[in-house]
DNA sequence: CCTACCGATCGGTAGG
DNA sequence: CCTACCGATCGGTAGG
């Protein structure tokens, strides 16, 4: 009995959490007020705060658990893999096929998490650390130009920028699905990473080697 | 003398957007109230309502300048350039150069545009649709895989999603510079085009061809 | 009668 | 687990 209680208790609490997160991601974390979530759980105010002790504590709890879940799976998709290429194709696809069922909780997570106390960032920034550390170690791992000093981070951040950016543009039932796209950015990444090094590992200078595209002048 | 006053009054507009947009960015746009602007503006209330008829209004002119901004510098940087190479080189520069002094604005615009009604969000979608259509124009002449029918789109966002990301993580004064971004992003672009348009241009279909580093186990 | 501004306070709603 | 509330602060406006 008290089983299938706390059972009940987590299974309400989790799909209160993905319910805030919808709201959150369409009027922001101040925008939406703890009646809203209520009305919108169907439970009252006072129910919710049987959960948790303040509206913080649900922004948390949400970031924590989508980071959490996000950090298992590209250890384990990484873990998986044999060869350095595959293994990056695995996190790349693992990322996006995430997203699939937590759009809010990532949209909350780009938009949202700088409003906590800095105390409260910190495990959460650690974990996002985690998983940028897992991509730079498999990028480095794939792609010979990455091992270059100055090469990696950049390299590590445009992968995320593209993922990280898919929310505003990609539509479930297209022509192109999530593998797809993962497979697209990891090509691009793979054939194109040699190209871009040159663009960065060189020492800066106002020489550039004749031929290739660069706006000096505009800087 | 009725000149310089004009002046002063837009002087003091554009000074208060830009704080208003600071501020916006550190707490959001619900959580940063009318009081605190005007406090970090130096202003009373009273005069903000002078200059603003309400806080959408503020929301709203702030993102309004800045994408014009964008789409005026866009434009010019399309047309200045020679070769389409060159011209894809000017507006990715021209963008990121545009972010050093627009920061708090880029980021109003990424976590707060979709919070004003939707009919204040439609002129503002249509500067950022401008945008995606020159940036799309420019890659589809500069790329020649991007002339393929399902390419254009993804290599067009993965650019967005490369550029809006960065404030994440660049940092000014480190080893890379702008431009130094600008071209990395160029580059992966050129080098890496063809071979990503192969994950995305062929038909879906399960069977793939050996070889190439595809997931399909994880979907 | 106007524009540019002030100190003080309104009605309504937020998180708790 | 609910209704009834609170101290505080919100966006916006009053008279002058």
């Amino acid at each position: 009995m008290a089983r299938s209680r706390a059972k009940d208790y987590d299974d309400k609490r989790l799909s209160m959490l993905h319910r805030a997160a919808e709201l959150f991601a369409a009027s922001g974390y101040v925008g939406t007020s703890m009646n809203t979530i209520a009305d919108a759980c169907g439970v009252s105010k006072a129910l919710l705060y049987h959960y948790y002790p303040d509206k913080e504590a649900i922004l948390f709890d949400l970031l924590s658990s989508h980071l959490e879940r996000l950090v298992a799976a590209v250890r384990k998709a990484s873990a998986s893999a044999g060869d350095p290429v595959e293994r990056l194709g695995m996190i790349v696809t693992t990322l996006l096929e995430l997203y699939r069922h937590a759009d809010a909780e990532h949209q909350v997570q780009i938009a949202s998490l700088r409003l906590l106390p800095e105390q409260k960032q910190q495990p959460l920034l650690a974990s996002e650390r985690i998983l940028v550390g897992i991509m730079s170690d498999a990028l480095a791992a794939a792609v010979p130009a990455a091992k270059q000093k100055r090469v990696l981070k950049p390299l590590t951040m445009s992968v995320f920028g593209m993922l990280n950016w898919h929310y505003m543009w990609f539509r479930e039932g297209g022509p192109m699905t999530r593998a797809d796209y993962a497979d697209f950015v990891v090509q691009l990444v793979l054939a194109g990473a040699e190209e871009a090094a040159a663009a960065v590992a060189r020492p800066r200078s106002k020489a550039k080697p004749a031929g290739r595209s660069r706006q000096a002048a505009l800087l």
